[in-house]
RNA sequence: GGUCCCAUCGUCUAGUGGCCUAGGACAUCACCCUCUCAAGGUGGAGGCACGGGUUCGAAUCCCGUUGGGACUGCCA
């Protein structure tokens, strides 16, 4: 007995959506259980309309980005048009499609009064001749019912009287996705058919699909087992969709998500791993992931978590990965990868790797996402502080205690010995002298200095940007007071 | 409307008839730590949709109600 053999087979229209990485992960875990599991990709691109080229490099590129690398393919769907055709054929023969010539406006007309959902099988019996403007559909058994064996939802069961005669072959002959899928889910010997719950509808019609063309054809395939995911939704509950929400793999990425954080995320929807620990890597979920305990409600894609969790594998990162892992976003110049919609505000002239790494520890136990680097150094390589106006004002612009404060440490910080715990000590005598406790002393060091009211450590920024520079930003905070 | 799927804290989930006074995580609140902000620590609030059964016993099984979702294309 051979091993699980499943596939991931997106359609090109788009980015690489978080729902499908799920799927992705999901079939991934099967195939890896085994030694001998085959994880195999398909491009499903058979709608030249909404295909795009450009989109299948992406999609398997961030794929692989995420740690899925197929065993098999990838396949394109469209070079298994031959194979399509002589299904179509096949099944033509053996009676089981008929020609239809209804228009999209006649069925919808028809719709009317019939007793069947959807089609009412007009042309069923009128042999129509094949010719151009006629589709072909499916003769659905009016008898009888179909059963979806699914791992998830156990079986679910549809009577055929309520399957319409759904169109299996365009006008221009061409199969259409249920018959394409099933050819070639057929010719892959794919085990197990893992994808969203949207497809359990039409499971139905491929299961009778598939039986027929094992009949007709002689060419007997074991019908797959399924399992159909629970889909993603947002906060108002509805499927994540591209057009509304935020669900491009290629953004997060952008915006400083780790791959590990990304699929520990998504592993989390819909199931979890044994005991109370929901960090966990790849391996743990390989070993303990079992279809049978897949949640069978709706998951809401909760970017908060997401991002805490990415935290938490930012702050376990080894320092030298930490800094290599920040490049594309601190010194894109020098990274062979970056994110497409965003570069720091400094120049390559203008950074500094030795200042870089340096405050780097300090900042990587305070962001959530590698995006959120720039914000916390820019001070340190920008010619002048980003002020924030509002900041500026309440701690320097109308405080005289704050004025007074700088004034005393720009002679004060003329010779100090450089370094933080000296910096320290004589802010606190600073504000000392000022009835000042560290809290309120800092302040308006902060945002002459930074430009900000928050940031990373303040002695160590100190230290780190020199007594020249932090000087220069004390008296130009000065001089804005004054002028 | 029709077909199908689903229902445990705000959210993701653990729970498969007694271990449940329902556990964890995110979010939230308080306190501690603290130069800001985070991180971390401690503690708090917060849930089995409702109604009937079955059973000695139900979050767990059955039925109904209500609520939500997916699908309903000559897209995939």
């Amino acid at each position: 007995m051979s091993g699980p053999r499943v596939r991931f087979a997106p359609s090109p229209t788009g980015y690489f959506h978080v729902g499908s990485a799920r799927t992705a992960l999901f079939n991934w875990f099967i195939a890896r259980q085994s030694a001998d599991g085959v994880f195999l990709l398909r491009i499903e691109d058979t709608d030249a309309e909404r295909n795009r080229e450009e989109w299948v490099d992406g999609i398997i590129s961030a794929m692989h980005w995420l740690g899925f690398v197929e065993d098999e393919g990838p396949f394109r769907q469209s070079d298994n048009t031959a194979a399509h055709d002589a299904a179509v054929t096949a099944l033509l023969e053996a009676w089981y499609l008929y020609p239809c010539a209804c228009t999209a406006d006649e069925v919808q007309a028809r719709k009317g009064d019939n007793k069947t959902p959807g089609y009412d099988g007009f042309c069923r019996d009128r042999a129509v001749p094949r010719g151009p403007g006629t589709a072909l559909r499916f003769r659905t058994p009016r008898e009888g019912a179909t059963t979806v064996p699914d791992l998830i939802r156990g079986d679910v069961v549809t009577s055929n009287a309520v399957i319409e005669d759904f169109v299996v072959a365009r006008s221009s002959g061409a199969a259409l996705f249920a018959l394409a899928n099933v050819v070639d889910d057929r010719n892959d010997r794919i085990t197990h058919v893992i994808r969203g719950e949207e497809h359990l509808p039409n499971t139905p019609k491929q299961i009778l699909l598939w039986e027929a063309l094992s009949a007709a054809t002689g060419n007997v395939v074991q019908v797959p087992v399924y399992a159909h995911l629970p889909v993603l939704v947002n906060e108002q509950r509805k499927k994540l969709s591209k057009r509304r929400d935020p669900v491009a793999v290629e953004s997060y990425r952008d915006q400083g998500y780790l791959p590990a954080a990304i699929t520990n995320y998504l592993s989390l929807l819909g199931w979890s791993p044994r005991g109370d620990e929901e960090k966990v890597p790849l391996s743990t979920c390989i070993e303990q992931f079992r279809l049978e305990d897949v949640s069978h409600s709706p998951a809401f894609f909760d970017l908060k978590k997401m991002a805490h969790l990415n935290g938490e594998y930012i702050r376990e990162l080894p320092l030298e990965e930490f800094l290599e892992a920040s490049a594309p976003w601190v010194s894109p110049w020098a990274s062979n990868w970056q994110p497409t919609d965003r570069t720091p505000p400094w120049t390559a002239a203008d950074f500094d790797g030795d200042t870089w790494r340096r405050i780097a520890p300090l900042v990587q136990e305070r962001v959530a996402l590698l995006g959120d680097i720039v914000e916390m150094v820019d001070f340190f390589f920008l010619p002048v502080a980003p002020f924030d106006e509002a900041a500026f004002d309440k701690t320097i612009g109308r405080d005289e205690n704050g004025q007074a404060l700088l004034s005393n440490a720009l002679e004060v910080f003329a010779t100090v010995e450089w370094t933080a715990p000296t910096l320290h000590q004589a802010t606190v005598a600073l504000g000392e002298s000022l009835g000042l406790n560290l809290r309120k002393a800092q302040a308006p060091l902060r945002c002459a200095v930074t430009g900000r009211t928050v940031g990373p450590p303040l002695f160590e920024s100190l230290e780190y940007l020199g007594r020249d520079r932090t000087l220069t930003r004390i008296r130009e905070a000065l001089a804005k007071v004054a002028g």
